[in-house]
RNA sequence: GCUCGGGUGGCGAAACCGGUAGACGCAAGGGACUUAAAAUCCCUUGGGGGUAACCCCGUGAGGGUUCGAGUCCCUCCCCGAGCACCA
């Protein structure tokens, strides 16, 4: 017999090489991964957050985050789904214009390479993606209908104009995005940057800030990551309080949002941002000079500098008062760019015993300070060294009539006190701001909107759509601080769509997000030329499913979507109003632990590893790495782990194809091992624990190799679990084992509950709280029978004998513990 | 500063509701096979002590609750990600 050991059978070794190319084919002739929208009775809607397809091509960070996406897709079509799993890409924006600028090339030439070689990548993968309906938002087929959701948004009002600061090198003569600016110089020249104010257009999205905070909470309609929806959470930054009016000599009064209106006795100056519109009115000729001077150096900083809060803060008196209506004291007005004119009303009640911004500057600037706020033991006028902003606790002091109240009951008689008056009422206020959708940048779909002397800005025609984005060779941008599309005449000229006379394009782009806000309405539909999306198909399909991706989009473009969708909703276009049923964030692979990036010259390619290894190992190895849900650092020693086990579930798979097993004895252990994994599994993937669930079938393989066993229906079974992680793989063995369509036609293996436990366990014994012992006895003993045996362990013994036993705790089925005395 | 994660062997990690810490994998060491190597297979592997049976210590630090704490509570330190003058 030991002749046979070592029989080196010819051709039955694994060899991914082969296997995975021949199951790609496969799979594209007999039309696997594409099931029937029309007709799918069992609906699954597996969505990833589609590429930017950048010349590098996709890194191991990308093929982490599809491949976890993919194993969970090719497992709900194991457990009977037909599942849609659409993979596009997001080809405008600003990095492909970059690149193309870079290197003098159109992007329309470069991306369509740029997406050839995405495809193959993704291919080698195995991912079970449905290419026949992929998409590029590049497309005027796809770029049609983002131009026609502007213009529902449009329609509906929430599309407006309104000017905005933009970041502008002056010496690229060009708008920059935010991240192109670093430290307050511009990333390419170098140039100090300055805002400029340009007419742009915003969508109403603040008008939905209440509807998006409490549809987090609604888990009927969203199942999220908690990290996603905190993130959320803190972006929308909902603050309640008060509007209050402060009269001033000038005239009109100044309106201030603050979310301490029980601070208000404490409010002995006021700032205002300097865009405010109302500086002028209260500065004096005396300090109109400095002021001046002022909002001419803010407005030469660039938008993010503007923003860095660790900064001094600065400002100028500009010789008005206004007169706190509480105190009824005059306090003086300033201007400082701690002041924001995006938020609230750009203009505070400064209250600097208790806030630490108005603290640092009224300290700088020698103004009033005033304590208004006291805690329990602390005296009424004690001193302030620094802002006190503790409110649990506290009361109101210094206050007139309110002194004496807690922080809240104070805070709610002011603002009865002020609605009374009607100087004031409470209010939310929200940090989240409308989105500027305006590029002016070629690489975009251009905003259809043409501007007329006559009739004003005037949507396109929706049977003109698309307005197709011209081929130009001189899409640099210029001198003129408007996009590159202005210069093309013949494009820019139009007749007005409603009067006929002359008129011109809108010649900036939309977002990227735009883009993307809607990509998995059109997925569903990509083939059909004269509506964006088919309703049949959205009321079968929609909302996603499953939805995996990056935290990285956490805030933008899933919060756009999520706004979108709610007004296509409101339109009556779509049934739901939240995209997403269920959203999970993956984690992040990090190299070295940093973050890939080309200029850390650590990103790591996978295309070498699938050719080294095979797609399915390196599959297998990504998703053993760590939960999926954290990430981890790259690190390729331990890809031979994974690479193993297929190996030696290849000759398990081997070994009962060439042997016929008649009355192999199953054995109990191995029965209960069996049916324990196949629940273990299928629950660590729907929480998509894939490294558990991997490590729970290697465990399991080597106790069939332990025990000797090759039991035929196990092992199929055993290669359906698989077959998620590692598909090539999981299909050549399924045809092996005589299987004969595709292994994702089998049905996802089933357990029985009763035999995932086994009726012996081992329970551990303690002697107060220490183990000394593990013995076997009866699963569900009595805790007599239990100590019984316990007691007749040596080890137990000599901790126990001649001690008085105080107690025993006994957890059934886990560990009896004996508590002696001394 | 705020929010969310996280800190466990040489390394990646596991541990249900508080109940045998280190599953699974990598690496390392030893052995078998081989002329030899690779591959494969078997064994060992948290630290310390002991001839051994065994014993002590151990989940970032310090306290606490408990028969029992990686897990719960308090205080603190460190790392990662995101947001950041939001009134």
């Amino acid at each position: 017999m030991e002749a046979m050991v070592g029989i080196y059978i010819v051709g039955m070794t694994y060899t991914p090489e082969t296997i995975e190319p021949k199951w790609q084919r496969r799979w594209a002739e007999r039309r696997t991964n594409e099931p029937d929208l029309d007709g799918a009775p069992k609906p699954f809607y597996n969505l990833m957050m589609f590429p930017y397809p950048s010349a590098e091509g996709l890194h191991v960070g990308n093929f982490y985050a599809f491949t976890g996406a993919d194993v969970f897709g090719r497992f709900q079509r194991l457990r009977g789904y037909q599942v849609f799993e659409p993979m596009g890409f997001d080809a405008f924006g600003i990095h492909s214009e970059n690149y193309a600028l870079k290197v003098g090339v159109n992007p329309a030439e470069l991306i369509p390479k740029n997406i050839k070689n995405f495809t193959r990548q993704l291919t080698a993968l195995g991912g079970m993606f449905d290419w026949k309906h992929t998409l590029a938002t590049t497309d005027p087929a796809y770029y049609k209908w983002t131009q026609w959701i502007f213009l529902q948004l449009f329609k509906a009002g929430i599309a407006y104009k309104k000017k905005a600061a933009v970041n502008w090198c002056p010496s690229c003569k060009t708008v920059l995005a935010n991240e192109q600016v670093e430290a307050g110089v511009c990333e390419r020249c170098k140039s100090p940057v300055e805002q400029r104010n340009l007419e742009q257009w915003f969508f109403r999205i603040t008008g939905y800030a209440e509807r998006l905070l409490a549809n987090l909470d609604d888990s009927d309609k969203m199942d999220w990551s908690a990290s996603t929806a905190a993130a959320q959470r803190n972006w929308i930054g909902r603050s309640a309080g008060a509007q209050i009016d402060f009269p001033t000599a000038a005239g009109s009064a100044i309106r201030v949002f603050t979310t301490r209106p029980d601070t208000i006795f404490g409010a002995t100056f006021m700032v205002l941002a300097p865009e405010h519109s109302l500086v002028e009115a209260v500065t004096t000729a005396e300090q109109g000079a400095a002021v001046d001077r002022y909002r001419r150096a803010a407005a030469a900083k660039d938008v993010v500098s503007r923003r860095v809060g660790d900064k001094e803060k600065t400002g100028v008196f500009t010789g008005g008062y206004a007169t706190n209506p509480m105190t009824k004291k005059p306090v003086p007005i300033w201007i400082a760019d701690y002041v924001l004119m995006e938020y609230g009303t750009g203009a505070i009640m400064a209250v600097p015993g208790h806030d630490e911004r108005d603290f640092a500057f009224a300290t700088r600037y020698g103004l009033e300070i005033v304590r208004v706020i006291a805690g329990a033991e602390e005296p009424d006028s004690a001193p302030l060294a620094e802002a006190m902003v503790e409110i649990d606790g506290c009361r109101l002091v210094n206050s007139g009539q309110y002194s004496g109240q807690s922080v809240s009951d104070g805070s709610k008689a002011i603002v009865a006190a002020l609605e009374a008056a009607g100087i004031g009422q409470g209010m939310v206020k929200y940090r989240l701001y409308d989105w500027c959708i305006s590029r002016q940048r070629y690489w975009g779909p251009p905003i259809p909107i043409i501007y007329c002397d006559g009739c004003g800005p005037v949507a396109v025609p929706e049977r003109d759509l698309p307005v197709e984005l011209p081929l130009i060779d001189d899409f640099r941008p210029d001198d003129s601080g408007i996009s590159p599309l202005a210069r093309h005449k013949e494009w820019y000229h139009v007749g007005c769509p409603e009067c006929g006379k002359p008129a011109r394009r809108e010649t900036d782009v939309s977002d990227t997000f735009l883009d993307s806000a809607w990509y998995h309405l059109r997925y569903l539909s990509t083939e059909l030329a004269d509506r964006p999306f088919d309703s049949a198909r959205v009321k079968r399909w929609l909302p996603v499913a499953s939805y995996i991706g990056g935290n990285e989009h956490a805030v933008l473009h899933l919060l756009y979507a999520r706004f979108v969708t709610m007004v296509l909703h409101d339109q009556g276009l779509l049934h739901f109003d939240e995209p997403y049923r269920r959203f999970r964030a993956h984690g992040l692979i990090v190299k070295d632990g940093a973050k890939m990036s080309k200029s850390r010259g650590n990103v790591v390619i996978p295309d070498e590893y699938i050719a080294k290894w095979g797609a399915d190992s390196f599959r297998l190895f990504l998703m053993f790495l760590g939960p999926f849900e954290e990430g981890g650092d790259f690190r390729d020693a331990g890809l031979s782990g994974p690479r193993r086990f297929l190996e030696r579930l290849w000759d398990l798979v081997e070994q009962c194809e060439r042997r016929t097993l008649t009355g192999e004895e199953l054995h109990r252990s191995i029965v209960v091992k069996w049916h324990a994994t196949k629940k273990k599994v299928t629950g660590d993937i729907e929480a998509l624990g894939y490294n558990t669930a991997i490590a729970a079938m290697m465990e399991f393989l080597n106790a069939m190799r332990d025990s000797n066993c090759s039991e035929r229906s196990i092992v199929k079974d055993l290669v359906i679990m698989v077959a998620p992680f590692a598909p090539h793989f999981a299909e050549e063995c399924w045809e092996r084992l005589g299987g004969q369509s595709s292994v994702f036609d089998a049905a996802w293996p089933t357990w029985d509950e009763a035999l995932t436990i086994d009726s012996v366990v081992e329970i551990a014994v303690q002697v107060n709280g220490k183990t000394r012992a593990t013995v076997r006895i009866p699963r569900g003993a009595s805790e007599s029978g239990a100590l019984e045996r316990a007691l007749r362990d040596p080890t137990v013994k000599r901790f126990v004998e001649g001690k008085e036993r105080k107690k025993v705790i006994y957890v059934k089925d886990r560990l009896i513990n004996i508590v002696v005395a001394g």
